[in-house]
DNA sequence: ATAAATGCAAACGCTTTGCGAGTGC
DNA sequence: GCACTCGCAAAGCGTTTGCATTTAT
């Protein structure tokens, strides 16, 4: 099951995956397959680190591979995610620190706005 | 009831409230409240305008007074949440929109670490 | 008497876990 | 036989809703 799911994030037809994206396809390629199967999957990867949980606000839970570290933007319509490269907050990390005493060490940020396809789809 | 959550809003004594947070204040304020009151209320008060939801990344609701917009920093050790003064984004908000072909119109940020007596109370 | 507010209990969406059955070594 | 994986069912957790009762007007 793990290596199923492995090939699904290897196949890159997403950004960030859902549990129930992952099942979906998983259930494809395999005939069948139960959620917590997928669901033991995802979370034996991400202790492995090879994928990422992240937040993108909408109370799911989303994987993504874990390389490098990047920001995310969501589309309000369709959901599609994209990877904002290169980090935007490296800097505003110590003026945070500045402004409120905390000792910052880590950032969660998503943007949100429409994927060009619906920009496009909207604009018609 | 909505009344009775508003003041606590109006108390100040802290930044943003879980529904949980604001229960237990009710109560003591009260006698007794049903959490599902309270979570009206402060649905009520969202729709109004008075209050904002906002996610701080660990799957409950958060509420603060819906004034200006900003950025929040939370400590990962005691939950104490923050405001970080002014908008550290809006000018990566063109820079994401360049980068990933999305048009941007909104974005969440949440800044994690440790409030200043965590830090220092770690630093014994 | 009528309408609004409250409490109670249950539904819901998603995540997480316990356990028994199946599979391979 | 033993360790491991998987499916199934159910438990959790927080949010949300239906309904009946209380409260206020």
């Amino acid at each position: 099951m793990t290596d199923a799911v492995r090939t699904v994030f290897e196949g890159q037809a997403r950004h960030a995956w859902s549990i129930d994206q992952l099942h979906e396809v998983v259930c494809g390629a395999l005939g069948a397959a139960d959620y917590s199967s997928v669901f033991r999957a995802v979370t034996v990867m991400e202790r492995e680190g090879a994928i990422r949980r992240i937040d993108l606000g909408d109370g799911k839970a989303y994987y993504e591979v874990g390389e490098d570290h990047h920001e995310h933007v969501r589309c309000d319509s369709c959901g599609r995610v994209a990877e904002v490269p290169g980090c935007v907050l490296d800097d505003a990390t110590s003026g945070v620190q500045k402004s409120t005493g905390y000792v910052v060490t880590s950032h969660q940020l998503v943007f949100g706005g429409l994927c060009p396809r619906c920009a496009k789809r909207r604009s018609r």
